[in-house]
DNA sequence: CGAGTGACGCTCG
DNA sequence: CCGAGCGCCACTC
């Protein structure tokens, strides 16, 4: 793992304004990286400082260990969940 | 070097 | 909706 690559995704997580959400194959897209599992791992290794809840699945879940905490987080910003799912086409940030 | 695993994704049945 | 398969990168036995 190089630092660089850890920076990039710390920065492009980091830049998902509230009310907005990436899936997981988008960061690692942004990023410039080449597997979306490659996010998984470095965001399951340090998320301080980060909207980590802004991340979740293509299919608007989320993992079962942060499902609860990320869904709470999200509607706080505004992100509205229905029987535990995000709506990806509504709340994707895209530029 | 091989096999298993994980905050993943996509397609197909 | 659910499971199965295959691809993906890095890490640990």
């Amino acid at each position: 793992m190089d630092e660089e690559t850890f920076e990039r995704v710390r920065a492009v997580v980091a830049s998902i304004p509230p009310g907005r959400v990436l899936s997981y194959g988008d960061v690692a897209e942004l990023a410039g990286l080449r597997s979306p599992r490659l996010v998984g791992r470095i965001m399951s290794e340090d998320t301080a400082d980060l909207p980590w809840h802004r991340v979740l699945r293509s299919n608007g879940t989320a993992a079962e260990h942060l499902r609860h905490r990320q869904l709470e987080l999200l509607r706080a910003e505004g992100v509205l969940a229905q029987d535990g799912r995000v709506s990806m086409r509504r709340y994707r940030w895209s530029t």
